[in-house]
DNA sequence: TAGGGTCTAGCGGTTACCAG
DNA sequence: CTGGTAACCGCTAGACCCTA
């Protein structure tokens, strides 16, 4: 039986010296085998259990070479990605089990959705028009639709069509569907807060910008 | 065969309409 | 009455393929 807490001191020297954009817990666990010539092949999970470990109490522990913000970013990314690695380590086992084609309501509901929490930039001229320069997409929609049954703008003979008044005309033109108005909103949505803010790894663009998002997890 | 890497569907929120 | 559908978004669980 090994003692894996013998290699604590290195895990900590390894968080802490690495690149959080590069480090992940398959790294350093070959970092250790190298070092220590030893092969953990047998306690993956372990070692990848106490490296998530360590990293945890690293955040705890100062680090002077880089701002507090520089190092709240990085904290975040190396979790978010030490967390994804958690999970398919956790996934993974259930890889045999049979198919579902749908999630589970629990699933579903442990999870808080980012569309509704995350706000988003409005454009001029809508910002105007919402008296709102950001707010959560889901929020948006539903000023639209409260200002559009306030003036009863729908068409009566088909209610899912919405003939604007004169101060959506700038913004959505002559009339729109209530499904071309969320198209039609889009174009005046922006992400977020600020340049740069993290965006999800899976689209091709960000893969270019994020490279180590898609190879950082185990 | 276990686990890593990649891809994709579904989640929530809004509404009205239509088929079963 | 209920569920599906339509538009849009970012995130993530889960499925699938590949590698060691």
């Amino acid at each position: 039986m090994v003692d894996l807490h013998t290699y604590v001191p290195m895990i900590d020297a390894i968080l802490s010296a690495s690149n959080p954009d590069e480090v992940t817990p398959k790294r350093i666990r070959k970092a250790l085998q190298e070092l220590f010539g030893i092969n953990l092949d047998t306690h993956r999970k372990e070692v990848n259990q106490l490296i998530i470990q360590r990293f945890e109490e690293s955040k705890q522990r100062p680090r002077y070479l880089i701002t507090k913000e520089e190092l709240r970013r990085k904290d975040e990314a190396l979790a978010s990605k030490l967390q994804t690695a958690a999970k398919r380590a956790k996934s993974s086992k259930s890889s045999s089990v049979k198919k579902k084609k749908k999630r589970s309501n629990n699933d579903a509901n442990s999870n808080p959705n980012a569309l509704n929490l995350r706000k988003v930039m409005i454009s001029e001229p809508l910002s105007g028009f919402l008296g709102e320069t950001s707010l959560p997409r889901t929020q948006i929609v539903k000023l639209v639709w409260d200002y559009i049954k306030d003036h009863n703008l729908q068409n009566p003979d088909d209610r899912r069509e919405i003939l604007c008044d004169d101060r959506m005309k700038p913004i959505f033109g002559e009339k729109m569907t209530m499904f071309t108005l969320n198209k039609i909103l889009s174009k005046y949505l922006s992400n977020s807060e600020e340049i740069g803010v993290k965006k999800s790894p899976s689209s091709p663009e960000d893969k270019l910008n994020f490279p180590e998002a898609s190879e950082a997890t185990e």
